[in-house]
DNA sequence: TAAAAATGCTGACAGGTGTAGTTATTCCGG
DNA sequence: CCGGAATAACTACACCTGTCAGCATTTTTA
């Protein structure tokens, strides 16, 4: 498929969401956000995005000076493959075995699951969806 | 709390797997179990649990002549801060984020949704159960 | 009991990551 | 036109990770 770029480490991670919020970022963009929540070089930023690039996660042009960096591979396809890999290498393949660790994580509110439970309904409304798509055709 | 360990690899979540499983294992037993997967050296097997030992994952006793490991950290306890960890630092601490995502991402069944819909309402049950505990006393 | 197999220790190495200093370039304000 | 601020490029380094070879010791077995 098309998505078989390097894993994210966390560092990373963190920029890239700072880049898909704000669709394309400067050097001093990402600096600006970053140095907010915690000490760091300008230069450690411009390595992490530099490294970014070419391994194939961002894309740049080099407007009148200064780099504009865009992320190449939307946010859902990467969250996406991200939770696959997490059931694969951790759930041994189950879905259910995931949503069960994050329900037993007390960190989860009655409020919180109601709405997980309206997800799985829109879920099975696709599904009938599709059901009587095929039907039809 | 008590869970600060340093997070895990792939390559060493595959091996505290197959020591969940078994409860206990030597290097031997942990190599078998790798090379069937693919071609590993046993060193290699060696190093990856004499380092998740230095840091804490693995204990281990010297018995009779063969390194026996156990995990020091119950499998539930480490999967539940893996995905927490994920909520946090990919889906922003939104759990609904993380059940999108594996709801659009994988080719998930019928029979499957209906399980998790399951699942939700043990966690429901489970909120009940402590709320009418909390009235009564 | 001597050879073979198993086991563990030490060291090594290449690649990735987070961090950042130094240097070079370029643009803007005076 | 010049000097300082912004920007980027190059280099460095310490640590982690996956990978393993060599060697020493112990246990098994023929």
């Amino acid at each position: 498929m098309s998505h078989s770029l390097p894993p994210l480490s966390r560092a990373q991670l963190e920029i890239m969401n700072i880049v898909w919020d704000r669709g394309e970022a400067t050097v001093a963009d990402v600096w600006k956000v970053l140095s907010d929540r915690r000490k760091v070089a300008r230069n450690t930023v411009l390595t992490l995005l530099s490294r970014l690039e070419e391994k194939g996660w961002l894309e740049c042009d080099t407007d009148p000076h200064a780099h504009r960096y865009r992320a190449s591979v939307p946010r859902e396809a990467t969250l996406g493959t991200m939770v696959e890999q997490l059931v694969e290498s951790a759930f041994g393949g189950s879905a259910e075995g995931l949503v069960m660790a994050l329900l037993h994580s007390r960190k989860i509110t009655k409020e919180e699951t109601s709405r997980l439970r309206a997800l799985i309904d829109q879920a099975e409304a696709r599904f009938e969806d599709l059901a009587n798509r095929r039907a039809k055709k």
